[in-house]
DNA sequence: GATGGCCCTTCCATCAACTGGAAGGTCAAG
DNA sequence: CTTGACCTTCCAGTTGATGGAAGGGCCATC
């Protein structure tokens, strides 16, 4: 398989996979005219960082889940705390933006978004002390 | 005031004001010997990209707030429009990452997490269609 | 066999928003 | 006069790709 097939058949950009061998994630073999010859396993391998990559998980984690995906040895306890720590960071993701947001839609909502040139967001901008909302 | 000083009252790093002024956010005069002789003014700017940046809001968005705060004759509106938009980007990074923890939480709540090295995220991964959960 | 069009290759640059570190100049205290 | 804390510039690295240039391959058709 070429490396166009492979791509629209993982749902990644051609450039992504190159990119994903070139930092060890795949090693394709080469054909004679130097063109990548992936093979079924290879498109495995792919569809599941990709998969991974969608729910947010780093490249290194990537690393770390495929290495465990192929150890027939692995221990669940292993896969679970890669999982865990990741989803430790959405969590904390999660609530620093819904602080961010809290503050913003005060904001948005007290400001006229008028032709006026008063305006609370940029008062908070500057000053964040007198007469506004606070962070978090 | 040096940079050092500024950095301590604006709660920001020293690198990371050198490179606001590298980009052009501030235009800090210069001592004789070189150094950076920073005014109440860079000082206070330099507060108002620190809060802006707390908000979430890009370089770019700060460079256009920091302009519009400068200009007496703005319109709120355009301060709204981009405080708008950037809730708009919140908000849809909010969903994102609640459709990950969504998929996540669940595979982690059903993987064992001992010594064996059955794995449902692991699974869920390899092949998602087959017994698994699918991520929205 | 030449031409066209699409596919493949490598390599280099770029994005955001810093951060780290090397190599060296400045300044105040003791 | 030396020590140590500042300051300076410049270069490299981070994460995860993405864009583009320059060039080679392959297949069909005229």
């Amino acid at each position: 398989m070429n490396i166009g097939t492979v791509a629209q058949r993982a749902g990644l950009p051609a450039k992504t996979i190159r990119y994903y061998e070139e930092i060890g994630l795949i090693r394709p073999a080469r054909d004679t005219n130097d063109y990548r010859a992936f093979s079924e396993r290879d498109l495995h391998k792919l569809a599941f960082i990709g998969r991974a990559r969608a729910l947010g998980f780093s490249i290194e984690d990537c690393r770390g889940l495929l290495a465990l995906y192929e150890d027939e040895s692995r221990a669940s306890a292993d896969v679970r705390r890669i999982a865990s720590e990741h989803l430790a960071r959405i969590d904390a993701k999660i609530a620093e933006l819904r602080a961010m947001r809290g503050t913003l839609s005060t904001l948005v909502e007290a400001c006229a978004g008028d032709e006026r040139p008063d305006c609370p967001i940029l008062s908070d901008l500057a000053e964040p002390s007198r007469q506004s909302i606070s962070g978090t």
